[in-house]
DNA sequence: AGGAGGATGACTAAACAG
DNA sequence: CTGTTTAGTCATCCTCCT
């Protein structure tokens, strides 16, 4: 099971101790492999990192994406030093895709206090991959995966697949679960293609299945015959308990779970709050989606005394209501919109419940991703650019609570 | 709900220049 | 032989129109 990692780790990152470790210098500066520096996030000329001041080193992405260290993995856990602007309280966690158009992390780690981000792809904890980019002032010692283990690769999740799977796909892994699925005349030709061939398929046709599978993470349900994975196991993958998001439109579904976090990610990175907070916190959750970081939280045992959640799908707030009231007997009060949440209203919550021990979520990807072919703006995208509702609140929140 | 629709960034191996 | 450039390969929390 862990044959992945291991090989990847002692091929790659045993050499020079690079991968997750950026511990040696004062200014959090990577070590190691400059030669791949260059071609980088915050490489290009004209931006300037936010460490250029102290250091000339690019934000790295490091391949493959490990973060600070994996749950029961070898990796030498890394030992940084957060500047002191950015430490709490409130804890704060801010995740996004990683492979965003250039610059566009240099300038959310310059809105975040400086803080490197921590590059993770999910398929290290899960059989599909999920390449996200997580900023946050936690500590990194002393964390714990959630329990059991949840599935790394394709058979172990699903065992049915095997039966249909083909000698000549290799994979083992899915490529991210996104908000989309394959439409049924795809599936169609797929089968079509591999029906009329007599024994083994050639070359060519492998090659177009494949690429297709590849592309909309599709599993062989019979002979010939291929599918998209279905919500609930959609849900399975990315932590979710069972029928979490059932209830809604299936097109809903999947957009909701494609725009989700990895539950177990995330939790790993959340499980140093257990201990810390043996009495439950206050969170501050801003675009919560179908409540990825409130399942996080309930999954580690940490109970949540008042969530403030923002989030301006209605489905997504039915959704996370639901999940609520059958899970949770602590306080939820719901918010539609970032841009309502002024910094009165803020002052007024915070005094109310004695202040926020985490604030938490993931702005929108839309006009980050790679995916998107009309309107890939970047930060100051129609959506993305909500970005800086997080980095204001966050802000409010810090100087609010620095009064307390 | 179905169908159509490229670009960007990272990686890798090959080609290239010194 | 070594470091650099180049071209091919791969993946991507998607939007628009019907």
């Amino acid at each position: 099971m862990s044959v992945l990692v291991d090989l990847i780790y002692t091929s790659e990152a045993s050499e020079d101790g690079y991968y997750g470790n950026f511990s040696d210098h004062e200014d959090n500066s990577y070590g190691g492999r400059k030669e791949k520096r260059k071609r980088f996030e915050g490489a290009e000329e004209g931006s300037r990192g936010p460490l250029d001041s102290r250091s000339d080193e690019p934000m790295p992405l490091p391949n493959p994406m490990v973060g600070f260290n994996l749950p029961n993995q070898k990796l030498r856990s890394v030992d940084r030093c957060l500047p002191s602007k950015a430490i709490g309280p409130p804890f704060y966690y801010y995740e996004n895709v990683a492979i965003a158009p250039k610059g566009v992390w240099t300038m959310i780690s310059r809105f975040l206090y400086d803080i490197q981000p921590e590059f993770v792809d999910s398929r290290f904890l899960c059989a599909a991959a999920r390449k996200r980019g997580y900023i946050h002032n936690l500590p990194i010692k002393n964390r714990s995966p959630l329990l059991p283990l949840p599935p790394k690769t394709i058979f172990e999740a699903f065992h049915r697949t095997k039966k249909w799977w083909p000698t000549w796909d290799p994979r083992k892994q899915l490529n991210c679960l996104l908000t989309n699925v394959a439409k049924p005349k795809l599936m169609e030709q797929i089968h079509h293609a591999l029906a009329k061939c007599e024994g083994p398929p050639p070359r060519r046709v492998q090659k177009y299945v494949l690429e297709t599978c590849r592309e909309g993470s599709l599993v062989w349900v019979g002979l010939n015959k291929v599918a998209h994975l279905e919500p609930n196991e959609m849900e399975y993958l990315l932590g979710f308990p069972k029928d979490h998001t059932r209830g809604i439109s299936m097109t809903d579904r999947y957009k909701s779970l494609g725009n989700s976090f990895h539950v177990d990610t995330v939790a790993y990175h959340l499980s140093v709050l257990r201990d810390m907070f043996p009495h439950g916190m206050n969170v501050l959750s801003l675009f919560s989606g179908i409540g990825g970081a409130e399942v996080a939280l309930h999954r580690l045992g940490i109970r949540m005394k008042t969530v403030v959640s923002v989030e301006i799908s209605e489905v997504n707030r039915f959704v996370l209501r639901s999940w609520w009231d059958q899970t949770q007997t602590g306080t939820l009060i719901e918010i539609a919109d970032v841009q309502s949440l002024t910094s009165e209203r803020l002052e007024s919550c915070i005094k109310r419940i004695g202040g926020f021990d985490l604030v938490i979520g993931g702005s929108p990807c839309n006009n980050l991703a790679g995916r998107n072919r009309f309107h890939r703006d970047g930060l100051d995208g129609e959506h993305s650019s909500l970005f800086y509702h997080y980095a204001r609140i966050l802000d409010t929140v810090k100087s609010i609570m620095d009064r307390m």
